[in-house]
RNA sequence: GCGAACGUGGUGAAGUGGUUAACACAUCUGGCUGUGAACCAGACAUUCGUGAGUUCGAUUCUCAUCGUUCGCCCCA
């Protein structure tokens, strides 16, 4: 028989892992919430049109890396590479910018699809958590994005978050400039390299990002966005850099940070972060303004901002950093029956210590040695051991053991909840602590 | 899509063209009829990612395939 095995790129998520990703996401979510944002869920598939339109047909994104296909009643279908566009197709849809104040925020999580070569921090099916932000123009919209993605990233554990940002102008200003790029590597584009060459025709912008030593001091000579911004574009990016400042949110400027995405225009940005390892994963999030997105799809003329972050690569930083060590799974108490007569009456104090104690418990349902048991209580770190035999079932009690001090007590069951509730203040209270 | 390295038990790993594939950890059993860090004895890969080829014989050589990792590209 044919071995079963995980598709190429997707990765099984269990265990202590899985801790790591609820926290992530649920402190994602938390942080989006105070923020005022809410939480939308669009499907997995879509038309593809809406990311060809959407993410744009130059990306590379949908050249060769949607995962698209035929369905049963010949719908051409995407599963979606990225939430953006499906998010504005949702608004637009639902006319939920329909209202009497905008910008809509929503925030989303769940996993994208790329076919791409997996690497580290890159798989095929991964997760995203973003928000998007939508239907208002201030540059402050830009600025209350970053700094929710920048809280989110300090409140996780995540020291020196680097910053890049970066403009892209309005169409004005991109045409300009466009045509600036064009006129400047038309001169020099024969001695470059072939993905340059490519990119000449493509889109000129993304020459900038051309990472081939011998190109660059071509590149470096350029001509820079900043001379070809508009008057209300560079207002803007400079009104974005002022609340930055007056925030205390530390950036840099990338003239030649560009996106891969089409749709974005004015305020880009991406989140770097080296793991003290030195593993670098990349950005762990990134965004930007979108004008014309909504407009593309079929709907008003709204613009929008957003980010997303990879959780795949959040949480593979913080593995390494060692800030996931408070994930673990821990049992409150771990109950010994000690021979088959017991079991049910171990079921029963279980019970109660879960339903009216509200504690993590867990019970051995096999008949192994005492010395077995707790080995097995140390593997799931309980706190506390609840061993049960033949006296107890007798007399209706219990002994609990407190395993970190090694000290134990025989207990009723009526004041097993009471007792357990005391031992437990006492030795492990005030020790949890929720934002 | 291009270039490269790697693939041995639950885990970490040694190793060789030839009859039983080291070692360590973990796990389990017994020594110890109801109390966990030790000790002793024992169990634990019909098999070295998968398939084919070379060979009297392959885990070891060759090829293919799959997978992982790294660089490029791109991205979260």
């Amino acid at each position: 028989m044919e071995e079963i095995k995980n598709v190429k790129g997707t990765h099984d998520v269990y265990a202590d892992e899985n801790n790591a990703y609820e926290k992530v996401e649920n402190l994602m979510k938390s942080i989006a919430e105070i923020y005022a944002y809410q939480g939308v869920r669009p499907p997995v598939l879509e038309h593809s049109p809406v990311f060809v339109r959407g993410v744009g047909e130059g990306s590379d994104i949908v050249r060769k890396e949607m995962y698209t296909f035929l369905d049963k009643g010949g719908r051409e279908l995407t599963l979606r590479p990225e939430f953006t566009a499906g998010i504005m197709r949702l608004v637009v849809q639902n006319k939920l910018y329909a209202t009497n104040e905008l910008p809509l925020k929503l925030y989303y999580v769940g996993p994208v699809f790329r076919y791409e070569r997996p690497q580290l921090g890159r798989y095929r099916q991964f997760n995203q958590f973003g928000v998007e932000s939508i239907g208002h123009n201030s540059p402050l919209n830009d600025v209350e994005v970053i700094v929710l993605a920048y809280t989110i990233l300090c409140s996780l554990g995540l020291e020196n978050v680097k910053i890049k940002i970066n403009t892209l102008g309005d169409e004005e200003s991109r045409n300009n400039y466009r045509n600036a790029l064009k006129a400047y590597f038309a001169g020099h584009i024969e001695n470059m390299c072939v993905d340059c060459k490519s990119r000449f025709e493509i889109n000129p912008l993304r020459i900038l990002d051309c990472k081939v030593p011998e190109d660059r001091p071509i590149i470096e000579g350029a001509p820079k966005i900043g001379a070809y911004l508009s008057k209300d574009s560079q207002e803007r990016f400079d009104q974005v850099l002022e609340a930055l400042e007056a925030l205390q949110i530390p950036y840099e400027i990338n003239q030649s940070l560009v996106r891969g995405l089409d749709y974005y225009s004015e305020t880009v940005f991406e989140f770097h972060y080296k793991s003290k390892e030195g593993n670098d994963y990349g950005a762990v999030g990134a965004g930007g303004h979108y004008g014309k997105l909504m407009s593309e799809l079929g709907g008003p003329d709204l613009p929008g901002v957003g980010f997303s972050f990879g959780i795949e690569r959040i949480v593979s930083v913080l593995k390494d950093d060692g800030l996931l060590e408070d994930v673990k799974n821990q049992l409150d108490a771990y109950i010994m029956p000690l021979d088959k007569e017991s079991m049910i009456y171990a079921e029963e104090v279980a019970v109660i210590l879960r339903n009216s104690g509200g504690y993590k418990v867990d019970m051995c349902f096999d008949n192994v040695k005492l010395g077995n048991m707790f080995k097995r209580a140390a593997n799931k770190k309980a706190k506390f051991a609840i061993i049960i035999g033949e006296n107890e079932v007798k007399e209706e009690s219990v002994v609990l053991k407190d395993l970190a001090k090694q000290e134990q007590i025989t207990v009723k069951v009526e004041e097993l909840v009471d007792k357990f509730d005391e031992l437990y203040e006492a030795s492990y209270g005030e020790e949890e602590e929720e934002l």
